[in-house]
DNA sequence: GTCAATGCAAAGGTTTTGCATGATG
DNA sequence: CATCATGCAAAACCTTTGCATTGAC
């Protein structure tokens, strides 16, 4: 998603164009993968000079809301990244080094998959953990595993 | 697992056992779902008068990194279960009523997924949310969702 | 000028740590 | 009786909330 795209959706709901806004924008539009409130608040601190956490964690939490961004609750706490573009159904394969995600398509429960029995099925996860072609396997040592 | 598989492994692995941890043992042999440590908290407070946190999370902490709890993010925080007893490489189907959980034999990378292009995988996370059978989806209203 | 966004301060919740006391093996 | 587990207190950490000030439209 771009910069703009994410300017343009706060713009349309009636949300004010701030600096700081087009800032977090811009640095979720250009980040590789995921960001946690404090790689933001610090991304930007270097900026924004009285800066405060709180404000970060609102523009955090109204963008997501607003699907600009997503939520994704990693081991060891929240992160975010801008809404991927893919369109349909698809689940995600995270690399564990640089954190990006890549678009997988397939998904389970598209085939039959044997439920416990009487089991409803509302929501589900599916998703992979491991290293991409950028980062290669050899990116292990110093991977953020865990 | 039993309580009594769990106070054995303890004993085994050069742990005292107290009474707390007994109780504890048994908290999670007789827990329909996933406990917080809060949840913990709450419960064994009812039989010690002076139950601190911290004995809580450090004994959370010692069974988990023993096998004996397992451990599982959710979005509303860190919840605990005993270990599940199923052999083999399985997956979960959650129920958000009553956290109980039931074993899910299939993997989907038992069949062959398209990956990202050199995407190696070391870790993957397939887990169903819904209703069991006892729960039934009419129990949505009040469910745990979230 | 009006209303929203920000900074500041403070609070709430969760989890961790250090140290004296008490219980287990 | 040596050591580990516990309780207490306090701290660290993350996130949220209320209020005055600043800035966008």
């Amino acid at each position: 998603m771009l910069a703009q795209e994410m300017i343009d959706a706060m713009s349309k709901r009636g949300l004010r164009v701030t600096d700081q806004r087009r800032t977090l924008a811009r640095l979720f539009a250009e980040a590789p993968g995921y960001l946690s409130a404090k790689d933001v608040y610090d991304e930007m601190g270097k900026t924004y000079g009285g800066l405060s956490f709180d404000t970060v964690y609102r523009n955090l939490r109204v963008l997501q809301e607003m699907d600009v961004l997503e939520q994704f609750v990693f081991e060891d706490g929240v992160k975010f990244k801008a809404h991927c573009r893919e369109h349909g159904h698809h689940h995600h394969a995270i690399c564990l080094h640089c954190e990006k995600t890549y678009a997988v398509p397939f998904c389970p429960l598209d085939i039959q998959v044997e439920l416990p029995q009487g089991f409803s099925v509302v929501k589900h996860k599916f998703e992979l953990f491991g290293y991409c072609e950028a980062c290669g396997p050899q990116a292990e040592a110093g991977g953020a595993g865990r």
